[in-house]
DNA sequence: ACTTTTTGGTTGACATCGTCAACAAAAAAG
DNA sequence: CTTTTTTGTTGACGATGTCAACCAAAAAGT
């Protein structure tokens, strides 16, 4: 396993380290995203929702700006928000082709309501330290958002 | 009796720092995830692969229990694997029912590639910091992973 | 004006992913 | 020797996601 040694004095060690890390923390994650499947809605769906609500009134190609989703896959997911009654879409009156995407009380309260349940989730995870472990983790998550590239377009929403 | 006994003091910003730092890094894994992808492997194949390398010889059930796929899932990626000719799946002698993987020497120089070029996908990343900030972000990803819960069985295999 | 191109969005076809239940054969338990 | 459990396969199916064709409105080029 030969590693050409072309740029800076980086161990194995480390590289394995990090790795080991990712894998850690995919799992971890893991479990929290399953709260969101047990809503009855799938993580874009709650992804494109919390879009939605970011900066009203968005249009359909902001949304895919910003998730990345397909835009025939998220034109469905719209569909789909919108028979559910969560959200509106509402023809834009200056643009024959846009429409607007506005959440209905009724996506309004799906949405704070999964918010809240992520945020009871997360409580309990930090509740399981104690104030100087938990301390010492805020500050490591600080470190590592600041070092790793992605902090501006980083939104992802899943915990 | 005290009342931060039912519940620290944990605030609402750390709270959502915790929250944020999760779909950071969330964002920050769907990068390296599609390496993956372009490996003409899906994620659930590789980490099999990956399971059964681990300790060998080992059975399905073995690797349904380490990666917690669906027993009818893995049992069509294990068919896959074995049409593709990377794994074997030899009868036991001891037991009638279990079928004993193990990797080809085919899928023994696909993983090996797919572990080393994860690894120079993690070398670059590594190698875009600096020395100090690489051991700030060693130092933060091992106090994570001690104070999170899951170092035990974390095996997810991403990054 | 009137073509051409681009943009926003929908739809159909389709492949992949993943779950569930039914099933068979071997082994273990009774 | 029957019953139950374990190991694995298969069929059916829904969910997820991708791709290209398509349409109408708008913008741009002439």
């Amino acid at each position: 396993m030969r590693m050409s040694n072309a740029i800076p004095h980086i161990t194995l060690e480390e590289i394995d380290a990090f790795r080991r890390f990712n894998r850690f923390y995919t799992s971890f994650l893991g479990a929290l995203r399953n709260d969101y499947l047990r809503s009855g809605f799938s993580l874009a769906e709650v992804r494109t929702l919390y879009e939605i609500d970011a900066q009203p009134p968005r249009a359909a190609c902001d949304v895919m700006a910003a998730t990345g989703l397909d835009k025939g896959y998220l034109s469905r997911i719209l569909s789909h928000l919108a028979r559910e009654k969560l959200i509106e879409k509402r023809p834009a009156h200056n643009d024959g082709r846009v429409k607007h995407l506005l959440l209905t009380p009724k996506g309004r309260v799906l949405l704070d309501d999964l918010q809240e349940k992520a945020r009871l989730e997360a409580r309990d995870t930090l509740c399981a330290l104690g104030d100087e472990a938990r301390d010492e983790l805020m500050r490591s998550m600080r470190s590592i958002m600041r070092l790793l590239p992605g902090h501006a377009a980083g939104d992802e929403h899943t915990g």
